[in-house]
DNA sequence: CAATCCTGCATTGTATACAATTATGTGTCC
DNA sequence: GGACACATAATTGTATACAATGCAGGATTG
């Protein structure tokens, strides 16, 4: 049985907390860069700082928060060669893993995956992007997850969430409606046991997801303003 | 400048704490299944159990150390289905990653590589098998490190630090010098810019690492018996 | 004699207190 | 008026104290 997420009558965890505000930044109500004070969370969760820097702690090994001794933790703020990196990352791991997947989609996982589509579009139909944007990580996490390699999905879910990260940075908005049938089309390649097809489809849907990013170096001429203003 | 393991002017930050432990991990001076009691840690470092409680939880994200409510830290075991998703992972990143170090190693890289061959060379001459294991995990790192793939090479580190964890456990020891001129021929194959070469030559070291441990299912009869000892 | 419950000890989880470092704001000097 | 220096406040790092949980040993009872 896993779990609930935030129970009342234990006082939330390091690892609810962790959660919360990984949930928060998933969703961009955390923007990147944003400070996150100890005693502030700990006011806010009604726990101590020992709890909130454990958090905080595990935030930061997979790089969703920016620790710096003495100077506190804030929302990370990936650099674009971080960015440029996770996406070959993701380029290189989930194509293979949706191969995986495909062999060992079973019924209860097709059904799964298209609630979680259904939920996305929901969301973007009550103008709620943050959570779409989080159910379309949920989306990628699920089929690692039925590839079975547990290794590989726990990679795979620090990715899509520092992805997170990097669209709140650098996405452009000419960009428009990139995936509305691209996770469709998946889940039919999952459902038809097609481990090309389903490959393939990942691939070039995280090439669209990467070139709807502006990546581009910038500001050549004042490379440091940016840094110091983005904490 | 990488800072000492151990310094005493400065008490020991988590970090150094986390390293030190890690290197003795890695280092088979600590078995897997070994019981890490934060007290007995904190008199030996002499600091107070806040600062190794945050190595100890540093050293569980990257799954080294595994912690349990209300029951402490020990040194990781990884089950046989672990054992296994860890390689499918190497023989997947790794392969990939020695292809791009082959496109960018520059002499210094070679020759930084060829002084971790010869130290564990050095190592082994020594009989001092743990220090040989863990410079060859060194020796694939830096491969990653010269890739540039910052992320990737994170994940490998990872991975490499859990196999010293599985080579603990399931080392065969029918399975004799294995690599003796594996490590030899990869930097060979990568100093001539030898893509395609580098990336078979590393795809087929994982592969006889692989071969060498033994990953067979066994007590299927009493499969609760190891789980328990193993505590 | 075996199984169970209870008690005491050891260890971990959390909160608080203190120390160290950084950030801020004010005053002075040029 | 601007820049530097110092004092003060706020925040983080570490240690310690207390609470809660788990473990072990022994007594009790059937």
């Amino acid at each position: 049985m896993t779990r609930n997420t935030v129970s009342s009558p234990p006082p939330p965890a390091s690892d609810s907390i962790a959660q919360a505000l990984s949930l928060a930044i998933h969703e961009h109500r955390l923007a990147p860069g944003t400070k996150l004070g100890e005693g502030e969370l700990a006011e806010i969760y009604g726990v101590s700082r020992t709890v909130i820097r454990a958090a905080l702690q595990s935030l930061s090994h997979t790089k969703l928060v920016d620790i710096r001794r003495n100077k506190g933790a804030s929302v990370a703020s990936p650099s674009l060669k971080e960015a440029r990196d996770v996406f070959e990352a993701r380029e290189l791991l989930e194509p293979r893993t949706a191969r995986s997947a495909a062999a060992r989609a079973t019924a209860s996982d097709i059904a799964l995956l298209e609630r979680h589509i259904s939920d996305e579009h929901a969301a973007l139909d009550a103008s709620d992007p943050g959570r779409a944007l989080y159910l379309s990580g949920l989306f990628h996490n699920e089929i690692a997850r039925i590839a079975d390699q547990t290794t590989i999905a726990g990679f795979i879910e620090t990715l899509v969430a520092r992805s997170s990260l990097i669209i709140a940075l650098y996405w452009r908005r000419e960009a428009a409606l990139c995936e509305k049938h691209a996770h469709h089309a998946l889940v039919r390649a999952l459902a038809d046991h097609d481990a090309t097809q389903a490959e393939a489809l990942m691939r070039s849907h995280l090439v669209d997801l990467h070139s709807a990013l502006d990546l581009r170096e910038r500001n050549a001429r004042a490379p440091s303003l940016k840094a110091a203003l983005s904490q």
